[in-house]
DNA sequence: CCATGTAGAATGGTCTTACCATTTAGGTTG
DNA sequence: CAACCTAAATGGTAAGACCATTCTACATGG
């Protein structure tokens, strides 16, 4: 649990964020394991000698960070939580979308991004996961032949086999990456995957350099890979969207500092 | 300013992350556009048919993803931001951190990203850029030399370099990457500072490096950085961490809802 | 006429109190 | 013993008040 000298009160004008940053740091300092359960908010409250508002915001900040998950009723609370990749991937990706970057930067990124990928994952892959590999991009194959699946579960298919792949690296960081670009990406793939014959072929070159990896050659692996890219470019540049935007104004005059309705 | 249409009231268990989600979805979706300001606290307490506290949630989450400024006062409230790559990068550091990752796995994936820069920069970065970054080089080597400058400043000059390496890739993508694989190495890259053996080493081989570059020679280049994450591999096998934690227990049993205190 | 100061309004930040909804634990009753 | 019910704990929401800060506009005096 929580001993009494971890939280200090606080005054600033800018209350939560501080609580927040002091709770965070105990958790990262090893003070509050994961699983275990932050004090309830009116405990809280009293730790900080702060009003309940304010401890609210500071959850809010962690909940948002993915560092603790909240739960109602009696035994519920604020209980530590792993940190998981998609919350980072999330946080790219609101990057990517809020810059306006340039889609052919990224997918110069995720190219880079799988060469390297390539050259560790039949390094480092075990012979197992090579076979996992190969089987998955054969069932993605099988799925987009018999056209019972729908759309969803072949993006879904093989945004599964892209981590896969980055999994084979045994380096966590590739896997995250992974989920980042996929999660930019995501608004481009779907897009891409209404198209048959990107679909076909794309799983077609999968299969391709599924197998080749398998083979632990990394030459043929990333020459596919290399004309997916170049396919996918062409694609890309055929897909164009346009966003519309307005403002307008109005306000009332309230008299007390209640709300206006 | 702000359309009537735009946001719809809500009443869901977890009120202020359903605003916070409409007002970030307005944001990316164009209908408020940076250096705009959002309605006072008050009024879309009224827009959202909510109370004040719910408000402030979602606007804390927003300030925390750092999509929006507050600022108190009349005429403050709070004004969409540009994103910037400070947040995704912090997000990133956050994961690296709490998760525990190898230091071992951040160097290979920095390796790498370095060999894709290299190659990027010397195809894309302009003649200005490349002279650039051999001055800034001989700036650190001069500064390293000279023992007036403090650790700080040499670790921030290496980071500067750093991204002026990743700007000449044109692809910002990059440069973000750069920034969170700093941050998360931050804490090592003072230790290695600290070091008189490596630092000396370490701005005689970014000097090679920069001159490589700026000659356009890829291989020669790439042989530097192979060799300098050699030496830092070695460097960081000395550098170990521990970490302490402790847990103990106390509560209180208040009798109302209020506070305990 | 201009500079200076002052009062007021707007706004974010905080605190308090209250009530609701949910969930668990424990007791009660058939 | 099982089913049910009640009470306590806890997060979620609401409303009202007050403070500190900041800007505007008006008044005041030179």
């Amino acid at each position: 649990m929580i001993t009494d000298k971890i939280f200090v009160p606080v005054k600033a004008g800018r209350a939560g964020e501080e609580i927040a940053l002091q709770i965070q740091a105990a958790i990262l300092n090893g003070d509050i394991v994961p699983g275990e359960k932050l004090p309830s908010e009116r405990e809280l409250q009293c730790l900080f000698k702060t009003g309940r508002g304010v401890i609210r915001e500071a959850l809010q900040v962690l909940r948002q960070k993915g560092l603790i998950e909240t739960y109602k009723g009696s035994k519920g609370g604020a209980y530590i939580k792993n940190l998981e990749v998609v919350n980072v991937s999330e946080s790219f990706a609101l990057f990517l979308k809020q810059s306006h970057t340039d889609p052919m930067h990224l997918i110069e990124f995720r190219e880079s991004i799988d060469y390297i990928i390539t050259d560790l994952a039949i390094a480092r892959g075990t012979a197992d996961e090579k076979s996992l590999l190969v089987r998955k991009t054969e069932a993605l194959a099988k799925a987009v032949k018999g056209n019972g699946s729908s759309l969803e579960t072949l993006v879904e298919l093989d945004k599964d086999l892209n981590i896969i792949f980055a999994k084979m690296t045994h380096n966590s960081i590739f896997e995250w990456i992974m989920r980042a670009v996929q999660l930019g990406f995501s608004s481009m793939d779907n897009a891409l995957y209404e198209d048959l014959e990107y679909r076909t072929y794309a799983v077609e070159n999968w299969r391709n350099t599924a197998r080749e990896i398998a083979a632990s050659d990394p030459i043929k692996a990333k020459s596919y890979i290399s004309y997916h890219y170049m396919i996918l470019r062409k694609k890309v540049l055929l897909i164009t969207n346009s966003s519309s935007l307005q403002v307008n104004d109005n306000h009332e005059q309230p008299d007390t500092d209640s709300a206006c309705c």
